[in-house]
RNA sequence: GCCCAGAUAGCUCAGUAGGUAGAGCAGGGGACUGAAAAUCCCCGUGUCGGUGGUUCGAUUCCGCCUCUGGGCA
């Protein structure tokens, strides 16, 4: 076992609609826990709706991190988030509390299991969009020209890597970094896994999810950025959903039409998630259908998972 | 009841002048180091409705049956 002494980082992960943000609530109450966010898109003000944030009485309740730290207009990357996170982690513990990461973007809590490298070169906006201009094949050579070793790792047909490969060399000359990951050493990590073990079931709540956002107002809510002058370029409405809904209110897509979508691309989401998730290894897993789709049991054998690997984790009511 | 048209991959359909079949969509697998909910790559065996017959050989031709559309009564 790890360093006792050091309270351990909760990570909790799984597919969208799995129940990660139902879970992490309790985990924070049992263990004096604050919330991470590990989300690319819940990070900004006003698409809350759609990226399915916590809700009020759920951030009234649990002190959460990394939400809503962005301005709608704004960026963010996983550099950031991942400076960002690391002293969220710290800042916790040193509270005696314990940190609970919690999100599904697959990169970004990479960047907090890994010494995931991002110095080489930061953002260049007047260079992408310099590069911006030219046809993907012709950025291809002149990055093949300029680093042959890209070749094999980075597809001719991936425009936005090939940008980002090109921007390195051109800001800094140094070569696209190695991909080799390794595990950082500076908390111990548990990894919490929440998902269905029939994808079926899973996919039946996305599409549940779906109805229920616009239900809850998901329109109103992009109605309401719209108006408030946001471009619909910005990068939080790359997320999931908003461009239909856009079209949607923009006539282009009936209801029907934008809903059916929207949930088609959330399945294919979810999808990509789990080949991330795949490849980490050491997540236990936690599957619905073992406790009868229960959360009160469901969250008993997780804690009782939790408190076997580390007896010593804050609990409610210590000092 | 009669006539016509269908019945082929989860769905919509193409096709085989008789040599066991292929597109789109859906779906599946994978990659991922400052846009990552983004971006990119790969993947098509299915009693060709059932059953008899003709044939070396039938999903393809013929008969009957079942089902689904449409029309006539």
């Amino acid at each position: 076992m790890i360093k006792e002494r050091q309270i351990p980082v909760l990570f909790v992960m799984g597919p969208t609609a799995a129940g990660k943000t139902g879970l992490s609530i309790h985990l924070a109450k049992r263990y004096r826990g604050e919330i991470i966010s590990s989300d690319s898109m819940q990070i900004y003000q006003g698409f809350s709706i759609g990226t399915a944030k916590a809700s009020p009485e759920e951030q009234g309740e649990i002190q959460h991190h990394l939400l809503d730290m962005i301005a709608p207009d704004g960026t963010y990357s996983a550099a950031e988030y991942q400076a960002d996170a690391l002293r969220a982690i710290r800042e916790i513990q040193s509270k005696t509390h314990t940190p609970i990461v919690v999100g599904g973007t697959g990169l970004y809590t990479q960047s907090l299991l890994y010494e995931l490298d991002f110095s080489n070169s930061v953002r260049n906006d007047a260079l992408r969009k310099e590069l911006e201009e030219k046809t993907t094949e012709c950025l291809y050579t002149q990055l093949i020209d300029l680093d042959p070793a890209a070749k094999g790792r980075i597809h001719p047909n991936n425009r936005k890597r090939v940008i980002r490969a090109l921007e390195i060399l051109k800001t800094q000359g140094k070569r696209s970094t190695e991909s080799f990951r390794k595990p950082r050493k500076d908390f111990p990590a548990l990894l919490i896994g929440v998902n269905f073990r029939d994808r079926g079931r899973l996919y039946d709540r996305i599409n549940r999810r779906v109805d229920e956002m616009v239900e809850d107002g998901w329109i109103e809510e992009v109605q309401a950025l719209l108006e408030k002058g946001i471009s619909k370029e910005v990068q939080a409405f790359q997320a999931i959903g908003y461009p239909e809904i856009l079209q949607l209110i923009e006539g282009e897509l009936s209801r029907e039409e934008a809903l059916e979508k929207i949930k088609q691309n959330t399945r294919r989401y979810a999808k990509r998630q789990m080949t991330w998730y795949r490849r980490e290894a050491n997540i236990r897993w936690f599957y619905w259908e073992d406790f009868e789709e229960n959360p009160d049991r469901l969250f008993d054998a997780v804690y009782q998972w939790v408190e076997e690997q580390y007896p010593n984790i804050p609990k409610e009511g210590m000092a």
